[in-house]
DNA sequence: CCGTCGATGCGCACACTGTACGCAGCGCGG
DNA sequence: CCGCGCTGCGTACAGTGTGCGCATCGACGG
């Protein structure tokens, strides 16, 4: 403390050495990817300054972490812990469907780097926490009484997958412009309509789409619309339990 | 013809100039650049190696497109041509669906980096193939009769997208591995039981996986289940329609 | 026939990426 | 006390997208 409050600008007079960061360590390292990923996209996250961030260099990462890619995937797994599967003896079995279904979207959407992720690298990863939504799904959809759970379930995820990485994607775009949703719209669908000339349904679409958007929040539309997809599904998979 | 045969080492002497390609064109270099994309995955396209598969230089490209990225857009509008949707007046509505259905899931797995680029920027595109073919699907929706045609299709194509992003993914996967499929899969699954340890129903699952993969082939396997799942919500749509 | 011009291709350069390698310092066991 | 393994870092290499200015071409007006 002395030595900081008397800054003697000499090599010799300074401390021995200040460990102040807890060091590097694989959960922080990729704890801080993860933060990267959320505030500025996938392709903002470099090796180089992820290190910068920790206060450390570029290659020191890699004593943590084997490359690249593997840190993706730990920082994959990492957000899969923040999907919530309620118990397999729920009472209502569309609620507990419904509500994990929202936990995954909720996720996509906070972590939207994930959209990307999973198009590429599918769900061949095999993390602890994936396991573990993977596991309490499972649990799920048996304790339902669907005649082949696995079938059903398998119905439901790409469903929510599809939709949670497309809206995903979308708010990416709407980021990247750095206008609200709203004026993003606003600026998008007159491009649209042009582009939509000789589609009149599609034009007529998307125009009485730029009105909606102006009077409604687009974001409660967007959930809407997530809900009502699931429950055609919902819906589809009751016709097949044994009553 | 003659300095050919009769190579006098010297600049003066060689013919006047051999326009042998039809140069370069902006079709030319989207075409080149999916055949790359199909053959070696999104990561292996890059610039100057798409300019040296037409015999030019990296930036030669850059005379017809303005970036890289423009040139995935260009590709992903082209991919989109080759997606094939009924016309509105077609008898049978399920088996109508159904067919777009199949031609998306084909043309993404015979082009699986789509799942990525989709991934990456969603359906904010606005090429002509691709108002094509929103423009038949909404045609095709409306003619159907739901009383929501747009709601409808936004939970159709969410799994469609869904189920072909996460197989085109896990194709890519398979093919990074340089097997086959049903040899991949048997070098995973010992891997996959052995991380659901603790998940009693995934690890069984796993394991009757892989039975079953080994007696039918993964590909039909993969096809049953999109139907499957197709079949499913076309039920939950069914209920939506007036009688 | 010549001069000019716009379009096209290309070499160079820059900033940046992931990561292999070998060295320097630390804390700990013998 | 010595040595050793673990950790961090500096350097370096191959490769990326792409801006810039020059060379070359076909076509066209005089």
């Amino acid at each position: 403390m002395a030595a900081k409050t008397n800054p003697i600008p000499s090599v010799w007079a300074r401390e021995p050495r200040e460990r102040e960061q807890p060091a590097l360590s694989r959960a922080a390292i990729v704890r801080e990817a993860i933060v990267m990923l959320d505030a500025d996209g996938i392709e903002a996250l470099s090796m180089r300054k992820l290190g910068a961030r920790l206060n450390a260099g570029a290659t020191s990462l890699y004593r943590h972490v084997a490359t690249k890619d593997e840190l993706m995937e730990l920082a994959v797994d990492e957000a899969f812990g923040e999907i919530t599967v309620p118990p397999a003896d729920s009472p209502d079995w569309r609620i507990a469907v419904t509500e994990c279904a929202q936990s995954f979207r909720a996720t996509a959407l906070r972590h939207p780097w994930l959209a990307s992720v999973l198009g590429q690298a599918g769900l061949a990863y095999l993390g602890p926490n994936l396991m573990a939504v993977s596991g309490r799904l499972a649990e799920l959809f048996t304790a339902i009484g669907f005649p082949d759970p696995n079938r059903a379930l398998e119905t439901v995820l790409p469903y929510v997958i599809g939709m949670s990485t497309t809206e995903a994607a979308w708010l990416t775009a709407v980021a990247r412009s750095g206008e609200t949703e709203a004026s993003f719209i606003a600026r998008l669908m007159p491009a649209a309509q042009e582009a939509a000339a000789g589609h009149e349904l599609l034009a007529d679409a998307y125009a009485t789409a730029a009105e909606t958007h102006t009077a409604v929040d687009p974001a409660q539309l967007r959930e809407a619309k997530f809900n009502y997809g699931l429950e055609v599904i919902l819906d589809g998979l009751a016709l097949r339990l044994p009553r």
